[in-house]
DNA sequence: TTCTTTTACTTGTCTATACAAGTGCAAATA
DNA sequence: TATTTGCACTTGTATAGACAAGTAAAAGAA
């Protein structure tokens, strides 16, 4: 199956992304005006600006009329409040994934508070927990639900060290495209206390996510449990 | 002074906005097509699909290709992690703010982690804090600090229910375009227990703020410290 | 020198058009 | 009846060009 291509401007996106995230563009540098992309990539000035466009929603760059476009810090710490997913913002720290409860069906009525509809209650969904540690010290610990449509194998699927998104998008083609998400501050009960090894009172960051994909009415549910003492969540607005 | 029109893009935005938060349009339902927008509004489709684009940056729509555009469920609770600033998202809900500390003009090296230039750090900068109540029940209390630049009359102006965001577009042609933000869970402190009326180790959110401004090179900070008891922080991405 | 004006360059807004690709339904076909 | 095909409609991608408006630095005037 031939692998299509992607549009220009999401090859554009990436490619001055790329050149930001490896340092070739600094904090503070303006990018090439829109004019000299258009030239050097044989593109016109809407579809350079399309994906100026999705630098500036990413974070990655300001522009400012009259100037151009400056390249902002890029996005430290751990991501997960932006899209771009856990592996990619944390870098070169080390990410490990161990699971807790692996994937299997169980029935469901509702999803961290996020309604569901009458299908996806009938068909049940996909459970499983993990822990993922960076640096061999636990930060996350997430619960996933999925409705269980029409994903063959996917229970026996291994998810150590790989993404999530990246099975469902290989596998299924499932893409994520959006979300929704509710965040509070609790103390940690007994079972969190105990993944991540610390005291009774420790706060600890919940999220509660509604994942969006490109399949029409297909969302997936994640809970997350974050420890925060070290590593604090960054995102842009 | 003559106020300039918006953009006809944004003035559509902000329509469609406004017909989905009043509930003209629904969750599930599909907005007009954009052939069918262009020819109500007098518009082409660049400019239409800029207007949905926001809309989807939002939140507030999904666009399926072959489909349409489906209206979501407008992003309910407080919505401090988008752009439209506390007091939209709140809704009917009463809100008031009390100053704790009044605007002043101190020193500062760093703000709330963020780095500050050295023009900034020669000017100091205008310092104040904030509690919010929502229904009479403390839900923020927050730190502001502004680069003190030509801001005249500043510290003597009133912040009791009016947005800080309004004061700043109204009187000194400032608005905020966008930021980075830190997220993290604590437990609270002496001076939280007694501000938002709590017990020692309840968990309370902190979000450290950088807000860029239209002024190139112009941002300003905030520290809030959030009790998520009663109301959780919401948002897309 | 100092201040003002001009100029060149930048991004912002908008029009007009064309074709590609996905969805859902009706019509044609097996 | 069940399946496939085709069509109308949707959003997605991309081109080409025009003028507005903000920025910074050079050029000119005091």
């Amino acid at each position: 199956m031939a692998v299509k291509e992607a549009p220009s401007y999401r090859r554009l996106y990436e490619k001055l992304r790329t050149l930001m995230e490896d340092g070739t563009y600094q904090r503070g540098d303006l990018l090439p005006s829109e004019n000299e992309l258009c030239a050097a990539h044989h593109l016109t000035r809407p579809t350079v600006r399309k994906a100026l466009d999705m630098l500036v929603n990413d974070g990655f760059i300001l522009r400012h009329q009259g100037l151009g476009s400056i390249v902002q810090g890029q996005p430290k710490g751990i991501g997960i409040l932006s899209l771009t997913g856990t592996t990619s913002a944390i870098g070169q720290d080390n990410l490990t994934t161990r699971i807790i409860v692996k994937p299997k069906i169980i029935s469901w009525e509702q999803a961290f508070g996020f309604e569901i509809s009458e299908k996806e209650k009938s068909m049940g969904c996909i459970y499983m927990e993990r822990l993922r540690l960076i640096n061999d010290l636990p930060v996350f610990y997430d619960i996933t639900m999925i409705p269980n449509l029409n994903l063959s194998r996917f229970t026996s699927r291994t998810f150590e060290n790989r993404s999530l998104f990246e099975i469902l998008r290989k596998h299924y083609q499932l893409e994520v495209k959006g979300g929704e998400q509710k965040i509070q501050a609790i103390t940690a009960d007994e079972r969190i206390q105990k993944h991540f090894g610390v005291k009774k009172n420790h706060a600890i960051l919940r999220v509660d996510r509604r994942m969006e994909t490109n399949r029409v009415g297909f969302s997936f549910f994640s809970q997350i449990y974050c420890n925060t003492s070290d590593y604090s969540l960054t995102g842009r607005f």
